[in-house]
DNA sequence: CCTGATTTGGTGGACTCTCGGACATATTCA
DNA sequence: TGAATATGTCCGAGAGTCCACCAAATCAGG
């Protein structure tokens, strides 16, 4: 390699036959993995963790300290024993920057993310619900400007993530009650013109995934189900080597599965979907109907406030509540086998006892012989969660997931 | 590659690197995974199949021809337009064989398969259910001995399959309900030394899905579902690249998620799993309680012949079986995006008529943005379908589905 | 203060792949 | 008979890893 860093040619990309080019980009790949998820350590550490010759290691090293993404720590103060002190590498600031676009119900976020997971800079912008496809693209694409254009030509991709049902591959939103504006957007393409950089476009949950595994409490976990649980829900899970994903990459859509085929109707115009009885809507028309706490009105923080207060109603809806969470994440037991839950959303404000009794019903929701084991946790990405997801999103399919292959010799 | 096809190493197998010579098997997999697929072919054509040069194509399939695996035909009588004649190369008769052994309900089939899905030696043997541990592997390695005895050291690998949830990594029967004394079995080790090849442990729905993916209606397919349908219920799904597999790659158990959190308790020890109102035992229990044709000693095939007769009972009991079949598909669709499905087990007897109602039933159940071209069809697998599913998951195994990385340029 | 054990990082040659272009071969069409 | 077209092969270049040494830095002990 020298030192002129050649245009390397992407191959894989049409779909062809590896190559033993995209043996080194699926290395590198792999290194650079390594350093996300269990930190800083030396190039002999390294080699170690990755399972390959030293001297290997050191020349793909060589080619990342030079591109700039990599940086040479001070030898460190010597651990234990005798040798040669390690000298450990780590992420360079501002390493493979990547920018994050995050719409929601309500607002968008925007943001530059380095692979440390630090935001060198962040918006949040108002957006309104109502708003119609081409004033939504406008406000967006405006939000973009502000925190891109200093990042210009340094980005290496853009995540965008929406809360609906999208074909990732293709970057097309096919369903979005959330934000109506969404549906059938060209924002990918807008954003990829203005911005010159490849843009993934991505689910909520998923994206949430995706950032646990890289920045929260998935980091060094295989497998794992991130949940979203707000005025509406749904799930992205990990399992090894790979996002969950359905035909094309379609993104998965839990909260509509039936889970009581005489239930209420759903958004979606479905019957008994999981989200009927799982969003906090349910929590808060229950409230009404029982006429506990602040009815309507009320919220998981609220609810469990009062709960912890001694009120009885409170805590028994909240009971039902956990109950009805965990018919959802139990068939996420019994189907895949997830055993590890990071809960988002406006739901872990409901606070520690609440969490505790969602991990009992799940518990009691799962086939025996899956039952051990199982965690439930609440996010602690906390504001983040949505931008470094995002950002995830771009630096997971610049890195892969690398696909192990299981082949035998043949 | 000289004559005397040295022995390959399996570096990657270690969980390394990916190097050269890993790039080597992964291509030569994808090779015969397109002569599998799509039928046999000349090496410009095969090379055009998996986009590579044809001079790269070529050194695969020499290296190919001489281990024995596949054969070049006679110059075929010229398609269309000019140019010299093809050669079209198709798998060698006895090639890649695979022992399949099934145990299910009642019976263990046992088997010798080659790559084109012919079974060169075949038997069937009755097990009794109530049969212990050994007792029961001592009656299915007496079958194997009978059948495999002639092929020793010619098979790649021995997949067997079992109606249980199991983890194939580490070739352990979790539970199983249905043959008690597989839990815990020692098969695989006994199978491996007594055979000296690598046994694949795998659910049974899920061997149906490879099955019919290598050798079926799945053939060309990159996404489908096969379900099973009988006493018990599940569904193996084949998604683009890979089975889907829960954490640590345990099997699936579609049939125990909970679709009704009123329902009827079920084998597993839960309520309302989608196998206490989707299993032929159902199907059965309503009609002894409805009083329809033969009561609980009826079958789909009665009930289906009945209501083509224009019996209003049987017809009305067939609708209701067919919505609750719906259900748990349905939900593989939200989830999954799947939309074809291939129906295994005795359901499939109750005729064109109960087809066409399910399938109108699973696009109702459906989310609407995904409703569109959802089909469901029997298998045409019958007899063999066991069988040639346990072969098939050698033979995936073998050549993995090649992990497409999805990894830009770094 | 020197020596040996131990660990880290670098170098050069062998090996395994694919790629790209040039070349021989076989068949059809004008 | 000759041009066009498609198939299959040969050979050198390029990319990457592996292996076996070698140099450098630290510590323990005499």
């Amino acid at each position: 390699m020298t030192a002129s860093q050649p245009p390397r040619r992407t191959r894989s990309a049409a779909g062809g036959l590896l190559s033993s080019s995209d043996v080194g980009t699926a290395n590198r790949a792999r290194v650079l993995q390594s350093l996300l998820e269990s930190g800083p350590a030396s190039r002999a550490e390294l080699a170690r963790r990755v399972n390959v010759q030293r001297a290997t290691l050191s020349t793909i090293v060589t080619g990342l300290l030079q591109a700039g993404v990599l940086v040479e720590e001070d030898a460190r103060p010597h651990a234990g024993g005798a040798g040669k002190p390690a000298r450990p590498l780590s992420f360079a600031p501002e390493a493979l920057l990547s920018g994050a676009v995050a719409v929601s119900r309500g607002a968008v976020e925007t943001a530059v993310v380095d692979a440390r997971g630090v935001l060198p800079a962040r918006h949040r912008d108002h957006l309104p619900t109502t708003c119609g496809r081409a004033e939504l693209e406008r406000r967006v694409l405006e939000a973009a400007e502000g925190v891109f254009a200093a990042y210009r030509g340094r980005l290496r991709g853009i995540g965008l993530t929406v809360p609906a049902l999208c074909d990732p591959e293709a970057g097309v939103v096919l369903s979005c009650t959330a934000v109506p504006g969404l549906e059938g957007t060209a924002l990918p393409r807008a954003l990829a013109t203005r911005f010159d950089a490849p843009v993934r476009l991505e689910q909520d949950v998923r994206a949430f995934a995706i950032g646990e595994k890289w920045f929260g409490q998935g980091r060094g976990r295989t497998d794992f189900a991130a949940l979203q649980v707000d005025v509406g829900v749904g799930a992205g899970v990990m399992l090894p080597g790979h996002l969950l994903e359905g035909v094309r990459g379609y993104t998965t859509q839990l909260g509509h599965t039936c889970i009581d085929p005489d239930g209420a109707r759903c958004s979606c115009g479905l019957r008994g979907c999981w989200e009927t009885v799982a969003s906090t809507r349910w929590l808060r028309a229950e409230a009404a109907r029982r006429g506990v706490v602040g009815g309507r009105g009320t919220s998981p923080r609220r609810l469990g406030a009062r709960a912890a207060a001694g009120d009885a109603g409170a805590r028994a809806l909240l009971a039902d509540y956990a109950d009805n969470l965990a018919i959802g994440m139990a068939n996420l037991v019994q189907l895949l086998s997830v055993r590890f839950f990071i809960v988002h959303g406006d739901v872990v404000h409901a606070g520690e006892d609440f969490r505790r009794l969602l991990h009992e019903r799940v518990v009691a929701r799962s086939m025996p012989a899956l039952a051990d084991g199982i965690e439930v946790l609440f996010s602690e990405l906390d504001q983040d969660a949505g931008l470094l997801g995002a950002a995830a999103t771009v630096l997971s399919h610049h890195l892969g997931d690398t696909p192990a292959p299981a082949h035998d010799h043949l």
